[in-house]
DNA sequence: ATAAAATCTACACTTGACGTCAGGTTTTTC
DNA sequence: GAAAAACCTGACGTCAAGTGTAGATTTTAT
């Protein structure tokens, strides 16, 4: 009788999907895409993921929110869980945050734009219901 | 011999698409979804548009870039380009305006949060090499 | 020890936003 | 007035991001 494996903190998919919000297809989904790896799979069987699989998991929310796609986050996403080793990966990694940021501070001026655009219109409307009123 | 249709300044879908950089297959889908309607279609025949069209679809394309799908476009699309008549449908439009405001400025605040990571990371990163480096 | 709950794989289906293709009509150009 | 170009509709294809379902296995609870 070998001892059970889920030793210390190890959850199976469905704690998992409970705590990440999101179902347990869509973890089995990521995992194709390699977005997210179950710490361990005994013999041929269940998967157990540690604590950092749900801030994996919301880490991907996030920057699902901000308008990136799966795949995009595929190559980033380990930035944020991994050391980079090797200067060459640093400087790759670097390159890629320099370019998240621009499209981010792009972003952040379109938003402003558009934020600018809706003020506008609203105190348009406004203005035009005063007059029907007044 | 009845005189001929598109009068002034209209325009046939090939133009609109050339001048709005979409396709027409995409005219024809906005058309369905209800996002933009040809001026006139003479008898059984072919769409005709006026310099409006180009500018709706700038801004239907303005409003993906924020990350409104098409059915969300369709509910506000008119607002930039009816003057709402009627109190009550200008007090509407104000509802949606102000919703999109408030999502707007959400957004903004989410984006500099992720910006202000994405600087620390880069920091860390450049750190790293320098200590490598060095 | 057995029933219920959780998980596994694999395949099919869905939705949004188009693109492609086929077959037919209308306009434009030579 | 005939060929070429533009347009029409309708059906089907595609890609991303999942969701649903079936049938089998494993784990957990009684």
């Amino acid at each position: 009788m070998p001892a059970p494996k889920q030793s210390k903190d190890l959850m199976k998919i469905g704690d998992l999907a409970r705590r990440a919000g999101v179902s347990h297809r869509t973890i089995h989904y990521y995992e194709r895409l390699g977005l997210l790896r179950p710490v361990e799979r005994e013999g041929v069987g269940y998967r157990y993921f540690n604590e950092e699989a749900v801030t994996r998991l919301e880490k991907i929310a996030a920057l699902k929110r901000l308008g990136l796609s799966l795949d995009e986050i595929a190559s980033v996403i380990d930035l944020y869980f991994e050391d980079a080793t090797g200067i060459r990966g640093k400087r790759r990694v670097l390159e890629i945050l320099r370019g998240q940021l621009a499209r981010t501070d792009q972003q952040i001026l379109e938003l402003k734009g558009f934020r600018a655009e809706v003020e506008e219109n609203i105190a348009r409307v406004e203005d035009l219901i005063r007059k029907a009123r007044g």
